[in-house]
RNA sequence: GCGAGCGUAGCCAAGGGGUUAAGGCAGUGGAUUGUGAUUCCACCACUCGCGGGUUCAAAUCCCGUCGUUCGCCCCA
């Protein structure tokens, strides 16, 4: 193909749907704008603050903060040199990033915990198939400096409101606690001491993962490691009395919410820094890539990062999966135009941008047709445009200083100074107004 | 990184060795030179993702390559 394309796992979001027959294609940015509205109003009213960091940082950030064995550091990082030799990755998640901007800006002097979000692209080099592409969009949420059992909740709270809020059912919430360091360590090595046995016939990832990250064969989806995997000892057996009781206040407040959940002992979650709650929202809708959102606790990130002792929880959402199952459910309304602007000869043409100007800093929106075309032509985009009026300046209306209002959906029409537009500007609003609502 | 399927116009497609590459939607111009519908007419692929091979002859068969889709791994 002789055209530039986009690179593979990249998406345009065009302004437009495109449909294949009833099923759409490509849905149009309206869908984006729409959730971010709603997750931005929710955030807002939780006190959660917005914070904006950079799409690359230096590379060690990532394999420091998520780890050096996880698949994200180790297989899918976009990382490159810059021209002054420095080694970037583009961030392919944003909590390291967060993190990062926590102890360099020393908002942990601010007291008290920092609620913030984000949302942005990300990359990780994969292979792109449903729900999963190169650069994708995260929306997330840190709480940073509280080990308040009520911050897993509200964290859980927020986001299961979002979803619920943009409109998605059928989900499934799966919730887990994978304790502390200590916890975790003793868990491991029971672990292992079970599968050990079963080694030759576990499939052959996990057999791998047997030394190096034994929790992980937890979630395989292998059958046959599945049914060992069944009466493995489980992690919840090896929470010590804290991390035991912080666990079940999570639980209990969970509960106090309504929120519904399933205990997932099996799952583990695939970044090094997570300690105690962690969780999972899936759709059955998705394809393989069932989870729309994943977070927990990282009480340890800040300090493995160089900050003071600090904990913190927060999740990501990925937006591409949350449209992907929203445009499922609705479909897109155009954009709402106010008037169509149409008009034919020199003179008449001339006085077009004033006008158009001088209605939309009244607060309309207008359209002006460029094409210089019949008025048989123009009038059917003006249909098409879905205007509430369509405003008309031929050679006689330049001559005279008139224009024409014709209302479409009523066939009205009348005739109006340009003079005294400003003037007509209340009566104009209350008009489209009525044929608005008419419909 | 591995596996499988699929690439014919802006979109949906027919054609599976024989040469003008069906049809539909959308678009553009006109019938209608100042009023939205319908209808009608015309235009809209020097070539079938790209490169090579087989053949008298390739969109069609073979090889390679790129893209894409779904899955594995992993995650959002």
């Amino acid at each position: 193909m002789g055209t530039l394309q986009k690179l593979t796992g990249t998406e345009d979001i065009l302004p437009i749907t495109q449909f294949v027959g009833q099923e759409i294609k490509v849905a149009d940015v309206g869908i984006w704008q729409r959730v971010e509205a709603i997750a931005r109003e929710i955030l807002h009213r939780a006190a959660y603050r917005e914070i904006r960091t950079p799409i690359f940082e230096q590379t060690a950030l990532f394999e420091r903060g998520i780890g050096e064995a996880t698949d994200v550091v180790g297989k899918e990082m976009y990382t490159f040199k810059d021209r002054g030799d420095r080694a970037l990755t583009l961030r392919p998640e944003n909590t390291a990033g967060v993190a990062r901007a926590y102890i360099q800006h020393s908002l942990y002097a601010q007291g008290g915990a920092q609620r913030l979000w984000y949302s942005g692209p990300m990359f990780r080099y994969e292979r792109p198939q449903k729900g999963r592409q190169r650069q994708f969009s995260q929306l997330g949420v840190e709480v940073i400096g509280s080990r308040d059992p009520r911050a897993d909740a509200e964290v859980i709270a927020i986001a299961t409101d979002i979803l619920q809020a943009v409109g998605l059912k059928n989900l499934s919430f799966y919730l887990n606690s994978v304790g502390n360091q200590s916890d975790r360590q003793a868990y491991r090595e029971a672990l292992v001491e079970y599968l050990t046995p079963y080694k030759d016939e576990l499939d052959a990832d996990s057999r791998d993962r047997l030394s190096r990250n034994p929790l992980r064969i937890l979630d395989s989806k292998d059958a046959k490691t599945q049914e060992i995997v069944q009466s493995a000892p489980s992690i919840l057996a090896y929470l010590c009395d804290d991390s035991r009781q912080h666990f079940d206040t999570v639980q209990q407040l969970l509960t106090d919410l309504n929120i519904v959940y399933q205990l997932n002992p099996c799952l583990v979650r695939g970044l090094d820094y997570y300690t105690h709650t962690a969780f999972e929202i899936q759709s059955a809708d998705l394809g393989a890539q069932a989870t729309v959102c994943g977070g927990g606790r990282y009480d340890g990130l800040i300090t493995e990062l160089g900050g003071p002792d600090t904990a913190a929880v927060g999740w990501a959402m990925g937006l591409e999966r949350l449209t992907l199952l929203l445009q499922q459910l609705q479909e897109s309304q155009p954009p709402e135009l106010d008037f169509y602007l149409v008009s034919r000869g020199e003179q008449a043409e001339g006085q077009t941008l004033a006008i158009a100007q001088r209605l939309r800093q009244a607060g309309f929106s207008v359209e002006i047709d460029l094409s210089s075309s019949a008025f048989g032509k123009q009038f059917k985009r003006a249909d098409r445009s879905g205007a509430v009026g369509c405003l008309i300046l031929g050679d006689s209306e330049a001559e005279h200083g008139t224009l024409q209002l014709k209302w479409l959906r009523t066939e009205e029409q009348q005739e109006l100074s340009q003079a005294d537009l400003p003037s007509a500007i209340p009566q104009l609003r209350q008009h489209i107004q009525q044929q608005r609502q008419s419909l």
